[in-house]
DNA sequence: GTCTATACAAAGATAGAC
DNA sequence: GTCTATCTTTGTATAGAC
């Protein structure tokens, strides 16, 4: 489960073997369908959602315990810049990958990333509420802040460069700043 | 090759088989190997090369004429979500979708898209560059809308909404305003 | 030179031995 | 109940008929 969280990241879900899978866990090939009876999807599904779910978490570490709205966000594309460079731009969004492969393809795996996607906004619209914002500007930003790291992970790891990183923290900030000022 | 570029578009480059492709296209199976004797990875390397500079006359059609940088972003924005709706949301970027599949797995690939990525944001440097930016402010203008647009199709393809690209045009909206004021 | 037919490996899935 | 061995399909790639 670990490993596939790991595996489906990097190699995309049809990028994908099962044995890949079994044989990175070490574990018996057999046992996968012993644990989740509806094969590939059913554990892609049961990925997606734990991995994903997993992250709403860094809105805790990343934006609650900040002084300001600004520096929040600002730490949190710092943050996830650190981590691509860290892996050689490897590790980024648990699902982006994922999602983008089954949008038009696999509609039961479309819902899982939609559930997490919306999980995260509603995570952080709550969060940012917290910063004096209304419940409309907070979602409108949060919103901001997920795409913006979505978008920039794709150029990152393609251009193997953090600068993208650099150029959505200061467009995300501009909005924060002007959301703020009302 | 038009038939290639719809497929890995919509279902990547590992979720797309040749044969899908040569049938897709009406053509036989052997004449593919006629023509890309290097196989899939030659034909990926050259859909991601054609179909990705074809994008770059959007920067032509949406920001050139425009009348001012804002209106120009925001009309940018707005096509990029009507086609998502006319399409079922299926069609976004040409490349996306293979980008995150091959940045860590295939590195002549990875390079395609890269190079791709660095021609439009030459090309939109260059045309903000005309709204009277610095060509610093210019370039990081037009990551901006990049990664944001990159970002908007995850988001929009996975929720089948486009409200993350309303939110995304507002942002790099506020850092347009943000960057002309100086 | 075009295309059909096939080779060979790897995919997902399952049956049956332990 | 766990896992090995196998089945079927699909993938990429090629050889050879026309």
């Amino acid at each position: 489960m670990q490993a596939s969280a790991e595996l489906f990241r990097r190699n995309g879900y049809t990028g994908t073997g099962l044995k890949q899978i079994t044989t990175e866990a070490q574990a018996p090939f057999g046992s996968l369908y012993h644990f989740f009876p509806g094969g590939k999807e059913q554990l892609g599904d049961e990925v997606i959602r734990s991995s994903g779910m997993l992250y709403t978490q860094l809105f805790d570490i990343y934006l609650t315990p900040a002084p300001d709205l600004v520096s929040g966000i600002e730490s949190t594309f710092a943050g996830a810049g650190e981590t691509l460079v860290e892996t050689g731009y490897a590790d980024a969004c648990p699902i982006a990958t994922v999602a983008l492969e089954v949008a038009s393809t696999n509609e039961r795996l479309r819902e899982a990333t939609a559930d997490v996607f919306t999980a995260w906004i509603d995570k952080g619209t709550e969060t940012f509420a917290r910063f004096g914002l209304s419940a409309e500007d907070a979602r409108a930003l949060t919103i901001a802040v997920v795409t913006s790291l979505e978008g920039a992970f794709v150029l990152c790891r393609s251009l193997r460069s953090t600068e993208p990183m650099a150029a959505a923290s200061a467009t995300v900030v501009a909005r924060a700043r002007e959301l703020q000022a009302g």
